[in-house]
DNA sequence: CATGACGTTTACGTAAACGTCAACATGCCT
DNA sequence: AGGCATGTTGACGTTTACGTAAACGTCATG
């Protein structure tokens, strides 16, 4: 076991290219293992890599994910002081997750209602109101 | 009635920049009327600028956004023929938005966990596992 | 051993989404 | 008329998130 990964593994697992992985070590976000020169990724880089596409799918910028990311593994580390202030930071966040949740239940909505005005029309053409 | 507001207006109300206004309209996302050289807009534009900002929250460019509202629009217009088109490309959008909600779920329990975790540690601190 | 396939760094290029002047017009207040 | 707020159009600058090449190392395989 220790399943491990090269670069183009994970780009592909991922469908980005290596350039974007490595980009993304450059800005600190993942830092995998060396082999010689080589890059080995095992199962926790993947998982990060994971977190990272989830958060840019939600339109995250790249500091803002490795700001997050840090945060809460120094969470999970031992800083104890910064403990009150890592929750701040999770309910910001939280707030602008929930905005997104309204936001895209709005859209939905008004995407049913374009559908609706399309099926209308195609089943009675002639109306012009 | 027939409010109308001044591109200053416009932008406190949205929280953006004038500038930022100016050029989604150089974009061709919104087109205001004129008044001589001032920009005048109305209800219709302010809705307008509503969506476009949803939009931008979702993460969705600039120019997609464009192309969506355009498409929109010539569906509520009568280019009959393109209904099969606007349709398909309404289901495309929906899958987005749905991956997006699963995205959002998936991070709110993350935080969740980081959040216990963080509390535990702060009920009792001398826990090393 | 040479020839891919895969990896590496360095560096420059680019599209998107504005910010930041500059230089000027226009309305209205005193 | 003077002055100030508010508006306008360029034009150039900046940041983000990579793409794209150049130039080279390394390993397995025919």
């Amino acid at each position: 076991m220790a399943q491990t990964y090269t670069i183009s593994e994970l780009s592909e697992q991922f469908d980005i290219t290596a350039r974007t992985i490595r980009f993304y070590e450059d800005q600190g976000l993942i830092s995998p293992r060396r082999e010689g020169t080589r890059r080995v990724y095992e199962e926790r880089d993947r998982v990060r890599m994971k977190l990272i596409l989830r958060a840019k799918r939600l339109g995250f910028t790249l500091s803002e994910i490795r700001e997050t990311l840090d945060l809460y593994d120094s969470a999970s580390g031992g800083e104890e002081a910064q403990g009150k202030f890592v929750l701040e930071v999770i309910n910001q966040h939280r707030a602008i997750l929930l905005q997104q949740q309204n936001d895209i239940l709005d859209v939905l909505q008004d995407m049913k209602n374009v559908e609706q005005r399309i099926l209308n029309k195609m089943k009675s053409p002639e109306q012009k109101v």
